[in-house]
DNA sequence: AAATAAATTTAGACACGGCTAAAATAATTT
DNA sequence: AAATTATTTTAGCCGTGTCTAAATTTATTT
């Protein structure tokens, strides 16, 4: 007699729970004025709304402290994820959307995609493990792909790299990072590293570009193995 | 000065404009209990959305006397329609998904296309006129292809007909005139109308199949030119 | 350690979009 | 024409998810 029904979820709570794993992924705690900033909201709205879903098991939380998700948030969280990467990516391949674009699209997207569509998307991008912006897609099962890779801010030049994965928060800095050929499994040289957090140095397609600290550090490379 | 907001409108209130819109198409005249069975909410609450879109000025109200979009209203209701045939259609070509199933997909889909989004369906399809059970999609200034076509039930036999659209209503009837090949531009032969409501005979790819007036009625037809 | 500042929660309100039950109006029978 | 039935509207309520203002708790200064 398991109690097992598939309720269908809001949009904001697909959206409280995707924002927590985001936060839980990229901060480790996760505070009520940090869900407040990611989702535009009041954090007495945050409060409150934590309470809802703390009684309805998908978070944890302890009052001053913060909040996790429990095992059935993550499920959902990363469900939610999936769609809206693969809605990215999607988008990017068979509509032609030009990848600081996608995002916007795929936070309305992600609510209204059913499984059936999920899997037709997946097949035709042929079984995607990662978004136009090179972050991994969730699988179906709910696991995630692991890699290693770290910040550009972080490699000793001189070093040739690979791109994994920079970030979509910003189509601004997406546009800046097209313009010069910058994208996930771009491979490049990071030819210096000025100190007093000036810029990185690298190097592709034979032009050298000078990226500042706040950009270098939402690029996600790994050593280029030759 | 013109009071020019784009605002952003509820899904629930493009879900009644368009069902006032379909009411207003297929049967002239929209009461509230009609609006009430279509949208699957009670008479009263659609009293009282009533009130809330009069106010807009989306559409006309007499008391106790039924609805009317007004240009505004019209607009909108076309937009969303426009939005829903390009997604079926959209949904059929480029993921494959049977045609009994893209309404139900199209109205979620419906409510979250941006009009960029729009575009690039549009063009994928080649701007195409009608969706996938034959509807016409409205043209992106809001005006309707025109076409004419009667019921089945109407035709004199023996007559050569071309099938311009089946309702959408009802996915049953989707895989079942499917199961016999039967979809819009397809053409077939109308052989004989039984007396007393009985079914009407046609005979396409060959065969002969029996359908009843039921089915019939929801299938619009006109006169093949040879 | 006391004072101040910052973060969080509580309390109470509101808009939205639904509901039921009862009242009002229109349509149909008898 | 009166009575009955059907439709529509009103009145009042509820859940969701937001807000502001005030109270509380935690963190940081002095």
């Amino acid at each position: 007699m398991e109690e097992r029904e598939e309720k269908a979820l809001s949009q904001s709570i697909e959206d409280y729970l995707k924002a927590v794993y985001e936060i839980e992924t990229s901060e480790g705690k996760v505070s009520t004025s940090a869900l407040s900033e990611k989702l535009g909201v009041s954090p007495a709205s945050v409060t409150n709304m934590v309470k809802k879903l703390s009684e309805r098991n998908l978070i944890a939380h302890r009052r001053y402290q913060g909040v996790a998700l429990t095992t059935a948030g993550r499920k959902i969280a990363l469900e939610v994820v999936r769609h809206h990467r693969l809605v990215e990516l999607y988008l990017k391949e068979a509509l032609g959307v030009p990848w600081d674009r996608v995002h916007q699209e795929a936070e309305k997207w992600e609510h209204v995609l059913s499984e059936d569509l999920e899997d037709r998307m997946d097949e035709f991008l042929g079984y995607p493990v990662a978004d136009p912006h090179g972050s991994p897609i969730p699988r179906r099962d709910g696991t995630m792909p692991v890699r290693d890779c770290s910040s550009l801010v972080e490699m000793e030049p001189p070093v040739q790299v690979k791109v994994v994965e920079v970030s979509d928060h910003d189509p601004e800095l997406l546009r800046y990072l097209g313009r010069m050929g910058l994208y996930p499994e771009t491979e490049m040289t990071v030819v210096s590293r000025e100190p007093f957090k000036g810029p990185i140095v690298v190097e592709l397609t034979g032009k050298e570009y000078s990226i500042g600290r706040n950009a270098a550090e939402y690029i996600m490379v790994r050593k280029a193995v030759n």
